[in-house]
DNA sequence: TATTGTTATACTCTATAACTATA
DNA sequence: TATAGTTATAGAGTATAACAATA
């Protein structure tokens, strides 16, 4: 009785099937939001500030996974754009917490506009109810993975 | 009567959660096959090699989307290894093919199997019909995102 | 002259390490 | 002396452009 040996090879695997979606799909993103002068890594930062409050920059480099150094080239930027804006802590005056302007909640809104426009054609072929389930699905891994999920 | 302004934000996206999971899950896979002394693209060299029979280089990164240049260092590194070969057509001695080694088979094969462990890590959580649920939604994704479906 | 593979070069991203100021 | 933020430097990864062999 033969084994039905690599029936479904590694393109099958959803580690594969993750990563090369992911990478598609981070690059079309990239793509649109490049008119607003802004990267993914950016619109992280972004996201981070606009969910919870951070005491130090040190503290977002943590909650983001990257180095220190990355936050103040990303803050840097998003400064320059109005986006965000740095404030002394007055207690201990090292520490800058980076704040959301009006202007940074207006690009992260689109940016999650561009990033529903994007689902809206990749689910383009489902129905509702398979849209739903790939959505509750994906939220499970991610919790499994450690990634937040909301 | 308000609206439930941004009740899933951008994080509740599908392009933010593939994004960040597709990240992670490449991460894991890189870290996982670094013994064998391979990186992701050169898995994704290996598969493509495994799958399908490619005129030169060049068409090969075509198919991977990437430079031409990068096929090079990619199949050196794999030549290293042994697990590919360089074989000259004879009809158009510009042109090289490449060829999997038993050597390679076997390296591809271990590369799927850690990927297979990855995967059940990830959905242990999961029933067994939910698991072919994902299979087969993320399949019908990659395939209308224009990425290779099996 | 056009094309394949290769090599040389440059650019992007990000981390590590050195530095400044506050504590 | 230790810590937050910044700046300087270095490494990985990959693309573009120049080049050599073959057509």
């Amino acid at each position: 009785m033969n084994e039905v040996k690599g029936s479904a090879g590694l393109p099958g695997t959803l580690v594969f099937r993750l990563g090369t979606l992911g990478a598609t799909m981070s690059d079309r993103f990239a793509e649109r939001i490049e008119r607003h002068r802004l990267k993914p890594k950016h619109v992280g930062l972004l996201t981070a500030l606009g969910q919870g409050s951070f005491a130090s920059q040190q503290d977002l480099a943590g909650q983001l996974g990257v180095a220190p150094s990355l936050v103040v080239s990303l803050a840097d930027h998003l400064e320059t754009l109005g986006a965000v804006r740095r404030v002394r802590d007055p207690r201990d005056r090292r520490r800058q917490a980076l704040t959301l302007t009006d202007r940074g909640h207006e690009l992260l809104a689109a940016c999650t506009a561009e990033a529903r426009a994007l689902d809206a054609e990749l689910t383009a072929h489902l129905g509702e109810s398979e849209r739903q389930a790939l959505h509750t699905a994906l939220g499970s891994l991610a919790a499994r993975a450690g990634l937040p999920t909301d």
